[in-house]
DNA sequence: GATCGATATCGACGTTTGTCAATATCGACA
DNA sequence: TGTCGATATTGACAAACGTCGATATCGATC
């Protein structure tokens, strides 16, 4: 997806996932006021946050270290029907949260190496 | 609201915004497995910070010191209008992320100290 | 006390979200 | 190739949310 020009590489911003624009675009919200474009995509990665259900996922998978979680074990882990549990994955996946790998008939989830860190670095001073 | 018997004092923890049950809740989302109840307190102070405005205003207010910013200069900063922005005020307000204060006929919003450096504690490693 | 300016609340509206049952997809393996 | 188990997608619905105009509240000041 990326465009080449001559000597340079323009990666559309809009291609990549909030949480990989994040890394890219704001220091700290004490630091000076956000932009309303560095706003968007903040709010858009706490909002793959702002529900109990995918918090406690997203729990429970980094718990479960670099080899991450398997759906199969997730859906037993909360109270939910297993198309509710693959939605909120499928959420916190596109906000860039969690990474996807398949072995076998399984899929494993697991966090995206950094991304709390990223937003720990965001949030705090 | 707390209620006294004989030498000790209870506090009810629903009558704490979740921000401050936020501190006595959990350590960090990648150490263990998050509670139903803890999962619930985190996801609701992310809701409150799941809006672009709201994310925007926050760093206007965090990006403002410890004297806070006034509701008049907060309403021009973004293209909302002034309901709207009491609004999201409140939203955070109820959240615990933020304080209210009152001189004179304005009202100034800061940052609840030290909540920002909690949550990101949660996220961090 | 009457007025005025700043902020909060109310009522309504279209949109987004969380949830599930039903169904589709996809890989493994007989 | 056909079946089976695991996961994803679809469609539908109620609840929550963001937004605004109108209005209420509340202090300050005349």
């Amino acid at each position: 997806m990326a465009v080449s020009t001559s000597n340079t590489v323009l990666i559309p911003v809009v291609d990549q996932s909030p949480a990989q624009q994040l890394g890219a675009c704001c220091s700290s919200l004490t630091e000076a006021p956000i932009s309303v474009a560095d706003a968007e995509v903040a709010a858009h990665v706490f909002k793959a946050l702002a529900d109990p259900a995918r918090v406690r996922l997203l729990s429970i998978i980094a718990s479960s270290g670099p080899e991450g979680a398997c759906v199969c074990d997730l859906n037993e882990s909360v109270d939910l029907s297993q198309p509710t549990v693959s939605h909120h994955l499928k959420r916190m996946l596109d906000a860039g949260l969690l990474e996807r790998e398949r072995r076998a008939s399984w899929a494993y989830y697991r966090l995206r190496p950094g991304v709390l860190q990223t937003l720990a670095g965001i949030l705090g001073a």
